[in-house]
Order: structure tokens, then C-alpha cells, then sequence
RNA sequence: GGAGGGAUCGCAUAGUGGUCUAGUGCGGGCGCCUGCUAAGCGCUUACAUCGGGAAACCGGUGUCGAGGGUUCGAAUCCCUCUCCCUCCGCCA
């Protein structure tokens, strides 16, 4: 969340950054009620001083006195919890800023393609999409998968279940052997307070899974845990940057995307990503980026698969970041460009809603952090991607050599 | 699910209604002392928020797991919740 001095003191670019993203924040609803709560602040704080300076002379009509006070408390405390939480909600609701660097734009077509790095693999035959492979070789059953729970669920077995196992496999070996990431098994179902500390809540709920029993919340990303891993926590600066990577199912209801993409593994309820999380101090949080996103890259390049990095404008980048960089896999079969990753430094926005801070020198105030979060990569269309783009004329696919020595059972592409 | 115990300013603890304006030890910082190091000595060291100030800083208020309540006055008493620990039950 944005911080409400800023928007107090920032008014103007604060409704200009709002509306480059075509959001609705209720900026003047915020300024309104700020104003009121400082107003009834300064009265309730004068109140509580003549309290305690009545309840300490103890002398004459103190204990009227002192009940008169109270009742005038009270009133005012109610009032001011009204107002703060209102105020909040609204904070909540807020975009974060993105930075002047990112292209201005109206919708995800004034995305700009940065870099497309190697050429698509040239075949003599017409590529088939995913889901008929998949069907073909029986490696990925979608009838399964709807019985078992309904539409937008597969069921990946033999080869397709081994080559998911051996993405992942690789990826996490990649990113902590060579990237310097440490590696972390988390919680998949979280407190709604993580979700409030990650941005997910209150404004994106429509997309979320919640267990209403006990009130646990199922996470969209490993980002969520990540955030929340030092919530409340001042780190000692030295430990900085703090780099986290997590393989985890991911679970989304998807709903304001119903109707699309509704062929093939690209978009289910449920699918498997490794994420990548980063803690790191202001001032390096672009540097990290970059760094995030190479590391991105390298999976695809690793895995000799097309790619194209595209830099996101004002109008497509995610509610809590300032700044973002999409990797795209191509995809012969389906015939596109897939999403295969989202690298996003959102400032401190997230670090602000979930408390976590570092001191810049041993004896200085604690300041926010800086988060950078990134997919290193989404599971289901990297296996969308190796499918199509190794698959052979006669209906077989072909293993990358990266993965050959992950896939350590003997699975023959018929499987 | 049941029974019990606990949560205090980085860590460890003291504090059961009124100079608690939260004490002490450890750890950290600054300095002194001393050939060096160690030890010793002195000072200092939580966070948030509001107001004033260009700033250094000054003043107010709040925070003893969280939220309510009782009281002239709450770390302390009452209620609800969260988390941790011990034991029992169930269980991969």
C-alpha cells in the first residue's frame, strides 16, 4: 500500500498513476477521511493528557472529573476506529505507483517487446497443438481430469507427469545451484492476513479459494507465503538481499477469465509453478529485477525453446508492482506466444502491508524493504511449450538435453 | 477434539490496580582507560503516530500477543480471539 503521507503530500501524481492504470482508487474518499481522522486524533490525544493528569492529583471532584472524561473518550475512540477503518480499506484498494520508466499505456497491446532472443525451430510438417499430442501419446487426459473435477482440470500421466516432475526438478536445481537462491517448502493454505500483506486482498477475492470452515485461503502463487516468510520483521541489513525460491501448486478460480483459453493446459484451476521472491534494499530493487528476469531467461534458453522478453506499460502491470517484465514461450502448435513468467519489483508496497523492514546503519530507523517477486517459470505452458516444440513428424516428442538427466525413469514417449 | 501452562522494548527476565515516565542482565553503538588483545569504566540503545521545525531536534499520545470491557487510573482485574509449549485422544 501506498503510504498515506505520500498521497497526502503527492496528491496530484497519485490520481495520474491511478488513472494510467484505469483504476478506480477512491483518492478523495482517502484524503477526506484522513483529514478527519488527524482532526479528532488531536482532540482525543488532549483528552487522554487531562486523564491522566486528573487521575494523578487525586484531589477534589477527581473521579467525576475523570468519568466525564471517559465518556468523551469513548465517543471519540469509537468515532476514530470508524474513520481508521474506512481509511484503511480504502488504502488497501489503492495501486501501487508505477515508475516513470514504464511505457504509458491503455490496455496489454501497448506491452513493447524488448528482445526476442533466437529464432523459432523451422519443421517440415504442420504442427500439431498440445492437447491433440497429448492426447495422442495419452499423457495428458482431459476426460480424467473433468470427471474427477469438472472443467479446467487434467490429469497428466506416464511421460507428461515425469517431464512436469523433471521441469520442476530442473528449474529448483537451477535457481539454487546457480542463481543463488535458497530453497523453500510452504504453506499452500494461508491466513487471510497474508493475503492482505501480499495485495491479493481485499481486491482480488473473486479469484481466490477459501476454506470457510477454518477460514484458510488457498494461494494463486508461491508469492503469497514468500511475502509473508518476514512479516513483522526488521532484517539485519547485512542479510540483504534475501533471495527465496519456491515450487508450489498454485489455485485460481479464474473467474473473470471464464470462456477463455479454455482448450488445452494453458489456464486451470490448479497448476504447478516455481517462484521465484526477493528482499532486497531500495536502492538495488531495479538491478535485482534485471537479475530476476535473466535468471527467467536462462530457463528458456536452457531449454532452447523461443522466447521474447516484453516490458509491461502502466496499464497491464500487476495492482502491487511499479514495474514489470513478461516472458513469453512460443508455442508452434497453439500458434502464440505463452506467458511463461511475470517478473514484477513492487517497491515497498508489499513490504509496507506486511511489515517488513532493515536498518540502514546500525543505529538508524528501520525503513521498508523492497520485494521482487517472478515465476522462474509456470510449469503448464513450459510443458505446453516443450510439446510443441519437440514434437516429432511421426506424433512422438523429443526430451530437451537439459532434462534428459532429470527424467531418470525409463518412460518412452508412447507411454 | 480434551486438560493445563505461557506470550513484557534484539535475546533473557522483573513487575498482580497509582512516581511503570516499563526496571535489570546479556547483546549492540559511542567514548575513556590500557604496549596490543582481553578485561574494566562511563554514556547510550524499542516501535508507531500527531503537532511544531528547513533540519538537527522538541513536545504530545499510544503500544507489555490482538481486540473489547471494568475503573478517576490497567502490563497488572474480566471477556473474546491468535500463536507457542506440555500431556491425553485421533492420525499420514
Amino acid at each position: 500500500m501506498l503510504d498515506i503521507k505520500f498521497i497526502r503530500e503527492n496528491t496530484e501524481a497519485v490520481r495520474k498513476a491511478v488513472a494510467a492504470r484505469n483504476d478506480s482508487a477512491p483518492i478523495d474518499e482517502i484524503l477526506e477521511l484522513d483529514e478527519r481522522r488527524r482532526s479528532n486524533l488531536a482532540r482525543l490525544e488532549e483528552l487522554r493528557r487531562e486523564r491522566k493528569s486528573a487521575s494523578r492529583t487525586n484531589d477534589g471532584d477527581f473521579r467525576e472529573k475523570g468519568r466525564q472524561i471517559r465518556e468523551q473518550i469513548k465517543e471519540l475512540e469509537d468515532i476514530i476506529r470508524e474513520i481508521e477503518s474506512r481509511l484503511n480499506d480504502c488504502l488497501l484498494r489503492v495501486p501501487n505507483n508505477p515508475q516513470p520508466s514504464v511505457p504509458e499505456g491503455k490496455s496489454e497491446d501497448d506491452n513493447i517487446v524488448i528482445r526476442t532472443p533466437g529464432a523459432p525451430r523451422q519443421v517440415d510438417f504442420a504442427p500439431l497443438p498440445h492437447w491433440e499430442i497429448g492426447e495422442n501419446l495419452g499423457i495428458i487426459d482431459f476426460e480424467a481430469g473433468a470427471r474427477i473435477s469438472g472443467s479446467r482440470f487434467y490429469v497428466l500421466k506416464g511421460l507428461g507427469a515425469t517431464l512436469q516432475r523433471a521441469l520442476i526438478d530442473f528449474m529448483l536445481d537451477m535457481h539454487i545451484r546457480e542463481h543463488g537462491y535458497k530453497e523453500t517448502y510452504l504453506p499452500v493454505m494461508v491466513r487471510q492476513e497474508a493475503l492482505i500483506g501480499s495485495s491479493n486482498l481485499p481486491k482480488f477475492a473473486d479469484n481466490l479459494y477459501r476454506d470457510i470452515e477454518e477460514d484458510f485461503w488457498f494461494i494463486p502463487t508461491a508469492e503469497v507465503a514468500l511475502t509473508n516468510l518476514h512479516r513483522d520483521e526488521i532484517l539485519a541489513h547485512a542479510e540483504l538481499p534475501l533471495c527465496y525460491v519456491a515450487h508450489t501448486p498454485c489455485f485460481r478460480r479464474e473467474k473473470m477469465s471464464a470462456g477463455k483459453d479454455v482448450r488445452g493446459i494453458k489456464r486451470g484451476h490448479q497448476f504447478e509453478k516455481v517462484e521465484m521472491y526477493k528482499f532486497v534494499i531500495p536502492e538495488t530493487s531495479n538491478e535485482e529485477l534485471e537479475k530476476m528476469v535473466a535468471n527467467a531467461e536462462e530457463i528458456c534458453a536452457r531449454l532452447e525453446i523461443p522466447y521474447r522478453v516484453k516490458e509491461l506499460c502502466t496499464a497491464d502491470i500487476s495492482f502491487a508492482s511499479t514495474r514489470t517484465y513478461d516472458i513469453e514461450m512460443w508455442a508452434p502448435g497453439c500458434n502464440e506466444w505463452l506467458e511463461v513468467s511475470s517478473c514484477s519489483n513492487c517497491g515497498d508496497f508489499q513490504a509496507r502491508r506486511a511489515n517488513i523492514r532493515y536498518r540502514p546503519e546500525l543505529d538508524s530507523k528501520p525503513e521498508y524493504v523492497h520485494t521482487l517477486n517472478g515465476s522462474g517459470l509456470a510449469l503448464p505452458r513450459v510443458l505446453i511449450s516443450v510439446i510443441e516444440n519437440y514434437q516429432r513428424s511421426d506424433g512422438t516428442i523429443d526430451i530437451p538435453e537439459a532434462l534428459k538427466p532429470y527424467i531418470r525413469v525409463s518412460n518412452t514417449s508412447r507411454a
